[in-house]
RNA sequence: GGGCCAAUAGCUCAGUCAGGUUGAGCGCUCGGCUGAUAACCGGGAGGCCCGCGGUUCAAAUCCGCGUUGGCCCA
């Protein structure tokens, strides 16, 4: 115990707990205790590696470790085994970006296989520095052996689950709009695509009529989709005109919606206009037009039904209230499309050039040719003005380059088909918070397009389709899905050993296979990233390969992520385990926030506001930062950093630190161990049985608030029961306790109560701050290995007494109403005072300050404490109304004020009752009525009053209020200054580092005679509280002059010799 | 453009579901305590509860419309 420091330094402890824990293998510990428990299957959603830990990542990692572990002292064998998500674009563009590649070519020119070496050994260091980040914060998970989506047992596991989606008839290949990133030429997914303010242009341009005068106007910010155009929509119930407008002597004919036509009149710079006639978007439905590009792009289909107006529900009456449509280049064109059954007409390849289809601008770059389409129809005359506006448009999440919308043959699963299912599913699983689930997931899963899983990329799980070799565009039913690395070994052609297949690109590419006498091969694609951790709760178990861990576990009780994951993970699990296996893979879903700067805004590097926790450690410490981290909300709310309140949890683990450190002097000095105490040893006083108490309180409110995992209410919970009432409250009413020297009964009872509440609060606090906890409990106990493989306390209901609990929170009220009186009365609490008065008219307030009146007295240093309902000394004291006195009296008014005010009303009463009050003045009387004073009741000279407060058990407020009475006699005068000469010997003590026991020689010198004659006859109380052994004039070895009340004392103290020291 | 969440003391947050005198911690300031001492405790100052409407005897709380921030979607 010696080694205790005196203050808290978290680098100190973190270092030597660390240290400890790996020489002692804690964690393997902690595991094996709760080996036999019943199983807890919890599961990590793996963070992708393409860089480090930050703040929330951090958050995200602590708030799972604090689970585990909680989970585990509460009695449960925890699956802990961390995830990494290794593959995927973001990974191939940083590799990309490190061999100054450009496009595709680049990588086909370096080669596939060595490429994709490179992105594993990427993702490889990057996981190793993730894991030595996790473990840093003390995160104790499985970092032996995490799941890593790039091994054979964990890809396995997608091209199974993706079998069963085949299966179940939820594969499907088709054209589809989709995004396309023209520099990563492949497909991205709806939510891979991120929004930002662009310039475009913005042109207005003329439809000629075929079948009649005039023109349609339509309005795009994307004139390279005009070459795809195949049909115009408008809103079969707006308005439209026929506007005759004429510009330059010339008249045109323009059909545009009604409320657009001004705007577009003055867009098209017309001088005047004329309405001609108004029809409906219905009447225009049929009409034909010509492509006003069909010279420059001759394969534009011109067939049944296309350059014809359609009614469409995404027509509004917004810049000409007609649609430019392009079935090949956006998602609500190419639905309505193929609702009308028209032909899909995309002329541009995955790089965004056009292809040769595309006639004139073939070869171009889609947004370089621009210009040239709105030079070409401005030459024909079709284009009625040309400008730029800025919008958002979509980029791709990794490397910024806008997208283009391309119709391509993509695979999906076909979620839409399951919709209801899936919102059914949604309904088995329970969230924290439950509005998450409630309005948000539930939303985003209505809304939720069928799932485009196929990527043109190389550094993925590959898809395991095989398609017959002469059939490129097959239907579902004649492709063959390979569901394991067995499977895959037993259909292939060739041989194939299932144990040592890479199934990574591009070992697996010229793998084929022949059924039925027709050879099959694989689709060149890699899956969607997200498809990796859609299987992570199987994954994570090494199934299908291993099916036992499956059948015990699946699904998993619990997963925890930030809110950014309902659009992924949370969804990504539940679209997979439906389709699959037509469940919802986990049980419970925590969500929690994300880490902003102190501003509420998100950290970046752009704006220069980041937080690392290395920083926030290094400056603070890593149980401060897991407690600062965890007594936020976890239920969704957002963290604004703060460095103030990192700094204001340490000094909350500093007091926790003091409240541990407090007792062990004293203990070690009486032999006595903490590890064996027994609350049946001793005598426990009424604070012994409160703060017990409660801790049983405490003990059931952390429980309730991890059944929730509110893991902050628990978090806070503990600390506030730490600060509040037990450094704030039980240590100082204890203090005195310990430092008697002999033995005794009562020293015992709070030896064994410190140390039950110290055992119980540590394990509370063990699984937020593994460290400090750690340390704590091997300087205390020590037995087993590691506190984090103990049982979380529960409670004693044999302690627990709610009477007490609530008698002493008026106590504890009625106390700060005193201290206040005091201040008020100028009695600083050394100084004992010989009554304290609480009046209240409750009488449950007074029965309660009755029951603990001993220890009242005590805590405010009273002689004697009284209990009443009404306090029958106040006096009652004259306020003169001068609204009244003036006009009565006149000239003499501001006599008769003064002779009033002040006065008790006993003096004013005038005694021959003809008038209320009367005063006499130059020996003339003046009578007073009722109304001419007011009075005020105020407690006598020397006795100071402060009210308090208190809720009842209704909850509703009561009080009353304390009076101090401040008087002086010689034996109090005497006593306080004794205990002032003694403190000032205390700190002298300390400043020689005198050991707590060690006896001393004093010498006291008080330059006032009538104080040194107190002090004289308080010897024998300064000596025992002081250790001194003898009063001696000459002690000197620290000699000071002290300022006692505004008298000089001048205290000198010196050792004994050592044989002496000691009693 | 749409959905969800948040906005309360200088700062971080309770209180909002179930309407009934806005609280705590930190900071500031004044004081106290003292062998937990580079620790600890008390008093005080400090609030148009984001704005505007509405419901109600009564709104921080319920409803509507906005503003700002966060996340998600288009």
């Amino acid at each position: 115990m010696d080694d205790v420091s005196d203050q808290y330094a978290p680098e100190d402890v973190e270092a030597s707990v660390n240290a400890y824990w790996d020489e002692h293998d804690a964690y393997e510990a902690a595991k094996e205790a709760h080996a036999d428990d019943p199983p807890f299957f919890f599961v990590d959603g793996p963070p992708y590696t393409s860089g480090q830990m930050h703040l929330g990542t951090a958050w995200n990692k602590t708030l799972k470790d604090a689970i585990i572990r909680y989970k585990r002292m509460a009695g449960y064998d925890v699956t802990d085994r961390p995830g990494y998500d290794m593959h995927g674009l973001p990974i191939e563009v940083k590799v990309e970006e490190e061999l100054g590649f450009d496009s595709k070519k680049d990588i086909e020119e370096y080669g596939m296989e060595a490429f994709i070496e490179e992105c594993k050994s990427f993702a490889e260091r990057n996981r190793e520095k993730m894991d030595e980040d996790f473990e840093s914060i003390g995160a104790w998970m499985d970092w032996d052996d995490p799941y890593r989506t790039v091994s054979p047992e964990y890809m396995e596991a997608t091209w199974w689950a993706f079998k069963r989606v085949h299966e179940n008839g939820l594969v499907e290949r088709g054209k589809r709009a989709i995004n396309q990133c023209p520099r990563c030429e492949t497909a991205i997914a709806d939510n891979e695509v991120e929004y930002h303010e662009i310039e475009s242009p913005s042109i207005y341009v003329r439809f000629p009529l075929s079948d009649r005068e005039g023109s349609l106007v339509v309005w795009t910010t994307t004139p390279w989709t005009i070459p795809a155009n195949e049909f115009v929509a408008v809103d079969a119930e707006m308005t439209y005109q026929a506007v005759d407008a004429t510009r330059d002597g010339e008249t045109d004919r323009l059909y545009v919606a009604e409320p657009c036509a001004e705007d577009v009149l003055r867009e098209g710079r017309y001088d005047d206009y004329e309405v001609a006639e108004e029809l409906s978007g219905a009447d225009l439905v049929g009409w034909a037009y010509d492509h006003p590009l069909a010279d420059e792009v001759p394969d534009n289909p011109d067939t049944e039904g296309t350059g014809q107006v359609y009614a469409a529900d995404y027509v509004e009456a917004d810049r000409t209230g007609l649609v430019h449509s392009a079935p090949g280049h956006g998602e609500v064109d190419f639905e309505r499309g193929r609702e009308l059954g028209l032909p899909v007409f995309s002329p541009v390849a995955g790089d965004g050039t056009f292809t040769d289809e595309a006639g004139t601008y073939a070869g171009r770059f889609v947004r370089d040719a621009n210009d040239d389409i709105i030079a070409d129809l401005d030459a024909k005359g079709y284009l009625l003005a040309s400008g730029t506006t800025t919008h958002r448009y979509g980029q791709c999440w990794r490397c910024d380059t806008d997208i283009v919308y391309l119709a391509t043959d993509q695979w999906f699963i076909t979620v839409t088909d399951i919709k209801n299912e899936l919102l059914e599913n949604i309904e088995d699983s329970e969230w924290h918070p439950e509005w998450a689930r409630d309005n948000r997931f539930k939303n985003f899963v209505e809304d939720a397009p069928d799932w485009n899983v196929s990527r043109q990329r190389y550094w993925g799980i590959p898809l395991p389709i095989w398609v017959p070799e002469d059939d490129p565009d097959p239907d579902a039913e004649d492709i063959l899905v390979v569901g394991t690395r067995e499977e895959l070994a037993e259909r292939a052609d060739g041989n194939v050993d299932p144990e040592a297949v890479d199934l990574h690109r591009p070992s697996v590419d010229p793998i084929t296979i022949t059924e039925d006498g027709v050879t099959y091969e694989r689709v060149p694609d890699v899956f969607d990233v997200w498809i990796d951790s859609s299987v992570a709760t199987w994954g994570t178990l090494g199934y299908p390969g291993n099916e036992d861990a499956f059948d015990e576990l699946w699904p998993a009780d619990l997963i925890v992520e930030a809110h950014d994951q309902t659009r992924g993970w949370f969804w990504s699990q539940l679209g997979m385990g439906t389709a699959a296996l037509g469940e919802i893979p986990y049980d419970e879903v925590v969500m929690h926030g994300f880490a902003n700067d102190s501003d509420g805004r998100k950290m970046s590097k752009s704006l220069g506001n980041i937080v690392t926790p290395e920083e926030a450690i290094d400056r603070y410490g890593r149980d401060p930062l897991r407690a600062y981290l965890m007594s936020h909300d976890q239920h969704g709310a957002d963290l604004s950093f703060e460095w103030e309140g990192l700094a204001e949890t340490q000094s909350t683990l500093n007091i926790f630190w003091n409240v541990f450190r407090f007792p062990l002097q004293y203990m070690d000095l009486d032999d006595y161990d903490p590890a064996d105490a027994s609350l049946d040893d001793g005598e426990l006083t009424v604070v012994d049985e409160w703060v017990l108490s409660r801790l049983q309180s405490v003990k059931a409110e952390v429980d309730a608030a991890w059944d929730e995992y509110a893991v902050h209410d628990a978090c806070n919970a503990v600390l506030d029961f730490v600060t509040e009432d037990v450094s704030r409250f039980y240590v100082k009413a204890t203090r005195e306790r310990m430092w008697e020297e002999a033995d005794s009964a009562s020293k015992r009872g709070a030896y064994a109560t410190l140390a039950t509440v110290l055992d119980e609060t540590i394990r509370l606090l063990a699984p937020v701050t593994p460290y400090i906890t750690e340390e704590m409990y091997r300087t205390l106990d020590g037995d087993a290995t590691t506190v984090h493989q103990l049982a979380y306390p529960t409670v004693d209901e044999a302690y627990h007494d709610p009477e007490l609990e609530r008698n002493v929170a008026v106590l504890r009220a009625v106390e700060e109403a005193a201290a206040n009186a005091r201040q008020q009365g100028g009695r600083k609490l050394r100084w004992p005072v010989p009554r304290v008065l609480v009046e209240s008219d409750d009488g449950g307030v007074r029965e309660a300050v009755d029951s603990l009146a001993d220890l009242f007295g005590e805590r405010v240093n009273a002689r004697s404490v009284a209990v009443v309902e009404s306090f029958d000394e106040l006096v009652e004291r004259a306020d003169p109304e001068m609204g009244v006195i003036g006009p009565a009296f006149g000239g003499d008014a501001q006599e008769v004020m003064a002779a009033v005010e002040d006065r008790r009303r006993e003096d004013l009463t005038a005694d021959d009752g003809e008038t209320p009050y009367a005063v006499t003045l130059d020996g003339e009387r003046y009578d007073l009525t009722a109304e001419m004073v007011s009075f005020r009741a105020e407690p006598p000279a020397d006795v100071a009053g402060a009210d308090f407060e208190v809720s009842d058990d209704d909850g509703d407020r009561t009080g009353g209020t304390v009076y101090v009475d401040t008087s002086l006699t010689d034996d109090i005068e005497a006593e306080g200054y004794a205990r002032d000469v003694v403190r000032r010997i205390q700190e002298m003590r300390k400043r020689l580092e005198l050991d707590v026991d060690e006896r001393i020689r004093t010498r006291i010198d008080v330059a006032d005679d009538r104080v040194a004659a107190f002090v004289d006859e308080r010897r024998d109380l300064i000596a025992e509280e002081t250790r001194t052994a003898e009063f001696d004039a000459d002690a000197d070895d620290l000699t000071e002059e002290w300022d006692v009340e505004g008298v000089a004392v001048t205290i000198g103290i010196e050792r004994l010799e050592a044989e002496q020291r000691t009693a």
